[in-house]
DNA sequence: TCAGCATGCTTCGAATTCGAAGCACTTCGA
DNA sequence: TCGAAGTGCTTCGAATTCGAAGCATGCTGA
């Protein structure tokens, strides 16, 4: 509280670009879940870890790049990359350079899932998300989007997450308004 | 399995712009959520919960419209429309019409809350999202995804979901009918 | 060299999320 | 008019999710 004055408020084009965008993930993401669902008992973070992997030189990665990647937290993955371990379409293994680090490698059972699993995910993507759109409309919707998503990517974590110890949120300067 | 012949696979814009949604749309909710997090104390869903009822004319919604505006379970939004109650943020009360329904109305706490919180949320817009696009950029990311999303909007999810009974009529080819 | 902090991952506990089932009321059809 | 089916919301149980704390290993500076 106790900002400065109020922000300008955003036009309508800025309004409604961001929350069509919400919406339409939102929208996407949900019906998507339900094909991985049910064609392939995967949930969408785990196709996504599926589909990073497979398509990575030598389909292993390590898990903080994983989870930067897909937007996950650490805990998360460890868990998720647990249940995909248990069902065998990923191993878990030593890294070469870092002995803290973990490996984790698609196996053929995995890729074999994703490979039954992509059909019916792109005619999600064709039917829900591509099908209203000219071939211009998705240019350029892929050439804005990587810019945001490029400059999102660049910006740090606002303060690099320092492993504070305990306490101490207090902002700094305090309120002197 | 025994699918028809693999479908024809997308095109780079297609796939760019796919993953360059779903990742920005992550990016972006990750951040606002820590924001609203901290501002106001409140989740991303609860935020747009009041957002949307501090859009209508009257401040009130039902609980399905709501669900279905912010894409959750019915469940997921009895629970979070518990906790904006109890927190003093919204105000369920009988449905005019229908004696079933419920309707969820913003109270003037709520109203602040949503004012306290809007400010820093534009900025995270501003920096995060909206910063390195040209105005005609965000122009056309606007009318582009909101094609999509009416889209989407008016495809019904595909089979209309029957509230099937626990293993009752229905049955569906097999036992002699 | 080594103490001390940083980093990579996992464990832990608490909160959220969803679908299925349940309850109350409404609507439809005989 | 009455009963069955449909709808709106909540309850319930199970699974997921996250941050904080813990552990083990790497790194840096005196």
């Amino acid at each position: 509280m106790t900002e400065d004055a109020s922000p300008p408020p955003l036009d309508p084009a800025q309004l409604g670009a961001y929350f069509a965008l919400i919406e339409v993930s939102s929208l996407l993401r949900h019906t998507v879940e339900q094909q991985l669902r049910d064609a392939g008992d995967l949930s969408y973070v785990q196709f996504q870890l599926l589909a990073r992997l497979g398509d990575t030189a030598d389909g292993s990665q390590r898990m903080t790049e994983l989870a930067d990647g897909v937007v996950y937290s650490r805990s998360g993955l460890t868990y998720q990359v647990g249940l995909l371990e248990k069902a065998g379409l990923i191993a878990r293994g030593p890294s070469a350079e870092d002995d803290r680090g973990v490996t984790v490698t698609i196996t053929e059972a995995g890729r074999d899932v994703l490979a039954s699993v992509f059909p019916g995910h792109i005619d999600v993507l064709r039917q829900l998300f591509l099908e209203p759109l000219a071939r211009e409309d998705i240019d350029s919707l892929a050439r804005v989007l990587t810019v945001v998503r490029d400059h999102m990517r660049s910006i740090p974590p606002r303060s690099a997450k320092p492993r504070r110890k305990s306490a101490a949120r207090q902002s700094p300067a305090g309120d002197g308004t």
